[in-house]
DNA sequence: AATCTTCACTTACAGATGTACGTGTTTAGT
DNA sequence: ACTAAACACGTACATCTGTAAGTGAAGATT
């Protein structure tokens, strides 16, 4: 139950890609988050040393390679970035979040799919744990 | 097609209650806010102005109170708003968050129903517009 | 009229954010 | 050994954010 400042948006994109490529040296995840945007490698480095210091990074020397690792679960900043999103620009309801991901951005037919899938799955369980 | 700075939280928290209330006077505003949180007067006045600085939003004077509204479409904001999130949360990707909401944050049983309602649609949609 | 209340508007300010330069150090190539 | 390339790390800094106190004028109350 840590106690851990918000992230920031740009924190928040280099933590991402911290949990999909593992722990990392700077210069991988520097490389990675430069194939969505240019960003520069002391900006990256900035991010994490952030990261580190607000409890959701650690890092340890290997060689002379400074390797960072998430502390926090990906589930755990999801949740409560999107909280607060749907907080603010919601007044806390998430359905019409859902709405407009499915309405407007759009879904492909194969998460439309799975999506119905989803959907079934839960109507299934309702009334069972209510 | 006006190229407006993002909003930081704040203010889009107050954006979204401009648009539930109409143009409104900073006091009613700032009841509004005070509904879902503890916030001062003057903060949702500067909130106010900067929306206003950066083109969100317009005033005038109506006797001695200043009345605000929207100049942003609310679908405008929300577009933006989470196109930057998913981009920077989910590389881009709309379905973890679409599972994020309906999984994690649980949904009820009536938006269970729209949801699948608006799913049978696009299903049968599908393929007409390629 | 004197006082209290209500606003608008200005100004303030510490801390967060985005972005990056410079400096020293280590390693690899000549 | 000498130079070039690669890094880590500290430092910098203009903005942006969140939050609010202060000031003065207009309207309400006694």
């Amino acid at each position: 139950m840590v106690e851990r400042p918000a992230l920031s948006k740009g924190e928040v994109e280099v933590a991402r890609v911290l949990w999909e490529i593992g722990p990392a040296t700077v210069r991988a995840i520097h490389d990675a988050v430069s194939r969505s945007r240019k960003i520069n490698f002391a900006t990256v480095q900035t991010y994490l040393r952030r990261l580190q210091t607000k409890g959701y990074a650690a890092s340890k020397l290997d060689g002379r390679a400074r390797v960072y690792s998430s502390r926090a679960k990906a589930q755990t900043v999801i949740r409560d970035t999107v909280n607060d999103l749907v907080e603010r620009l919601f007044a806390g309801e998430s359905m019409p979040l859902i709405r407009h991901l499915v309405e407007d951005r759009g879904i492909d037919e194969s998460d439309l799919k799975e999506l119905r899938g989803l959907i079934d799955r839960l109507e299934s369980e309702q009334g069972k744990t209510p």
